[in-house]
DNA sequence: ATTTATTTTTTACGCGCGTAAAGTTTTAAT
DNA sequence: ATTAAAACTTTACGCGCGTAAAAAATAAAT
């Protein structure tokens, strides 16, 4: 590392026998100069300690490197999982990742991408809220920055979509539970604020009609996104009122399944397929936290590596294009089964 | 919200009868100046849509309004609720959070620390990664920039601490455990990555004395941030040998708990209070997850909201001073027992 | 060695705003 | 009404770098 201080480009430039346009060049493209000076240039960043100052490099520019992460929350470490994946991605292209997290609320949501714009971002990678988003506004977001959507659609905006494939993840862990015991009721929000909930309801009906079973909704009343919560609360009364007609749950997603689980546990209540276990359920998603559950929890997983991959790819891509695309590229991964304890 | 596109400070001044240093002085202080110009000035924002660019803003200013915080891990639930918390401070006082995340690399909280000082931030809130930070160079840059460190500690780096009390805590938790049955033995990990870890497990060593009972320690192989996975391997181990001079398991930490309960389970061994139950395990932090464990786990909660708010406090005391402190604070909080199920 | 293409240097201007200084207006206080 | 203080306007310069254009130097190709 380098020792002595310097004040700006144009102090290294005089240190470093290299004049300012081309390191100017340099720093915005280290590979856009002569591998000589490249390396005359590289060989005085280790004798002084210099780099340029941010605010001005990005006062001029029209485009910053920047690249804005969103995501609905934080908290939930599926999404701190798919943002940390993301955020290497972006590292290794020399772009440089902001995340911010919306908390659930549809306000903090438009609030990040206004703050994303005030950064003049070379792109944004957005996984929206989802029903509660503001859809026009983030569709106006859309048009002046180069956006892929992950995880969650909002409408068609963006110019591309990755996610995860729910008519097959749904449909084939419908298809596991039907082979091995009882077609399964499937439990979820009865207003999800997730875009996905209503696809995989759909996968769900259309899985059970494939098979020749009748579909069976459980839907549990409650708003926002403590999910465990509000699976913990209408798992109790579930098993409480004992009038299924199955006694396979499928959970929407795993959170929902983590608090079932837990209502299914206090109301004593053994889960899994042991001779003694009155019940099974089954999640969606791989939750960071599903692999540790009472018992582990069978679900199907997203493949987060990929999904994160992918997104980051295809950003990149309309980034180094530099125009809109004639087409919104849309990416669905498929799941893959995980067969754990609980069902 | 404003229609027409403003261009600069220049235009805007212009269209708004209000001189260009003035409204400079406006948005870097909405009070500093006169009430009628504010409405002026406020009006004039309804009509016309700008923002005034943040690279040219940061640019001429020292320090700008950024807030810097850093958590070791973004993917742990309590350090993305901790960060929520405090960025809700922050932007309370109209400065602008910047977060962070190391992922449990110490190469990756220095490349943060690296990142931040490029943004001349008006301060940073600092959780270290504990034992395994680069403290030199932590201490480095506590010195250039005003830092309060939270949750960990690195030396004695920063101008003001706040934590938790682990003495109380654990004390706490311990007492709790030795009036409702057996002393308790203490699960952790062999070479903790968290200082907080030493310091209970001195706690605990303490406590027991006090209260005339043999201590005794159980600690688990492992390195890294996979508690839960850690918790799991090693618990299984335990549960397995059963050689332990008590069933009463406190740990170290929630998450290590999580582990240790599905490990518990998995082996079929009931823990709780009930009759039928041949085990207790308590944590510490009142983890989100850690009220949908099977059993609901046992614990001292670590006052989320309270350490949030004195630490953007103690910053912001910082800051406005404008000067490092002649001594340097240190806040600890109590713990709050919180009884669940497990213990 | 000559030509040509590529890269670097020199020179110069501008980005949008912070901010200092001096002059003017408004407000508050007597 | 007079005076002093506070707030505002005018004017002007600078921050650190992007970037365009023309000239010079270097490298590659014949």
């Amino acid at each position: 590392m380098g020792d002595k201080k310097i004040k700006n480009m144009e102090e290294f430039a005089a240190v470093s026998g290299i004049s300012r346009p081309t390191l100017s060049k340099f720093f915005n493209d280290p590979s856009s100069v002569r591998a000589s000076t490249r390396q005359r240039i590289e060989a005085a960043l280790d004798c002084y300690d210099y780099r340029p100052n941010l605010y001005a490099i990005n006062q001029n520019r029209r485009l910053t490197k920047n690249i804005g992460i969103i995501v609905p929350y934080l908290a939930d470490p599926f999404f701190a999982e798919i943002a940390r994946n993301i955020e290497e991605h972006i590292l290794g292209t020399g772009y440089r990742p902001v995340l911010l997290g919306s908390h659930g609320s549809p306000e903090q949501e438009i609030e990040n991408l206004e703050n994303l714009r005030l950064l003049k971002p070379a792109g944004v990678l957005l996984a929206p809220l989802g029903r509660a988003s503001d859809q026009a506004r983030i569709a106006t977001f859309c048009e002046e920055v180069p956006t892929v959507l992950f995880d969650a659609s909002a409408g068609t905006s963006g110019d591309a979509f990755v996610g995860s494939n729910n008519d097959q993840s749904v449909g084939l862990i419908v298809d596991y539970l039907c082979r091995t015991g009882e077609p399964p009721a499937f439990f979820e929000m009865q207003t999800p604020t997730n875009p996905n909930a209503y696809k995989r309801r759909h996968a769900y009906l259309a899985a059970m009609e494939r098979l020749n079973h009748t579909p069976h909704l459980i839907q549990a009343a409650g708003e926002g996104w403590e999910f465990e919560e509000i699976g913990f609360r209408e798992g109790t009364r579930v098993v409480r009122d004992r009038n299924l007609p199955t006694n396979t749950i499928l959970c929407s997603n795993d959170r929902l399944a983590i608090g079932f689980l837990s209502a299914a546990y206090e109301a004593g209540i053994r889960v899994g397929l042991d001779e003694d276990c009155s019940m099974r359920v089954a999640g969606h998603d791989d939750h960071p936290f599903s692999r540790y559950t009472c018992p582990t929890l069978t679900t199907v997983s997203q493949d987060y590596e990929a999904i994160a991959r992918k997104s980051a790819e295809a950003l990149m891509a309309l980034i180094e294009a530099g125009q809109v695309p004639d087409s919104r590229e849309v990416t669905l991964f498929d799941g893959r089964l995980v067969m754990r304890g609980s069902a």
